[in-house]
DNA sequence: CTCCCGATAT
DNA sequence: ATATCAGGAG
């Protein structure tokens, strides 16, 4: 089969499974979306928002960040892991936000990318559910896994070719509902390890089928 | 490629 | 015990 016609039934089926795809992470603006993202790696969006919840109140600007040390706010968002690397990179990232963007979120993809902690994932989902903007497409690991099995990308490894192909076959309005919808799908079907091959509508042509990739 | 790192599922 | 979870930097 074709990329063209996989992506096709691809799109469609997840249009049933998946018509709205909204986040699971709970923010209020594009500033708090931007601190869940950058807690998310490696961590759940449940244990997100259970820190996210008492951290908003006590941090409410980019400024906040910057007015306690950085071993209180390690301390603050601890739960989520890799807490010494966020932090530090929370931090940075509010330092140049009101250095050099007045405390606003950039809204261009190559611009919010040069932000400390910020990748081109974060940047992607960022942009595309707090501003509207559908400027590339979050590759994560639940991404990475199912286009890998459906075989829609030949790349193992390099996310940013993956997201590359994935731009070109999938139409540029549909890239942040795409992306999510992929996630939800990754998360509750196609799962790392015991995917539910039996409730899949691609389970007749997936080249993977009840194996892990 | 390695490191960062806690919580949960298997 | 081990793999994995909404990654990014060096």
């Amino acid at each position: 089969m074709k990329q063209e016609e996989k992506i096709k039934i691809v799109i469609q089926e997840l249009e049933k499974l998946y018509p709205e795809a909204p986040l699971a992470l709970r923010y209020r603006s594009a500033f708090e979306l931007l601190v869940a993202v950058i807690l998310s790696a490696q961590c759940t969006d449940e244990r997100v928002n259970r820190v996210t919840e008492k951290l908003f109140e006590k941090y409410r600007s980019p400024q906040d960040f910057l007015n306690v040390p950085v071993e209180e706010l390690e301390e603050d968002i601890r739960p989520t892991g890799f807490y010494r690397n966020k932090a530090r990179a929370l931090r940075e990232c509010c330092h140049k936000l009101m250095r050099e963007f007045g405390g606003e979120i950039p809204r261009d993809i190559n611009q919010i990318t040069k932000l400390p902690g910020v990748g081109r994932k974060t940047a992607a989902m960022v942009l595309g559910n707090a501003y509207g903007l559908n400027l590339g497409i979050a590759v994560d690991t639940h991404v990475r896994r199912v286009v890998q099995r459906l075989e829609l990308t030949r790349e193992k490894k390099n996310v940013d070719k993956i997201e590359q192909e994935l731009m070109a076959l999938v139409p540029q309005e549909k890239w942040t509902w795409f992306s999510n919808a992929l996630i939800l799908f990754g998360r509750h079907i196609c799962q790392a390890r015991k995917p539910k091959c039996g409730e899949c509508p691609f389970r007749e042509w997936c080249p993977s089928p009840d194996k892990v990739v």
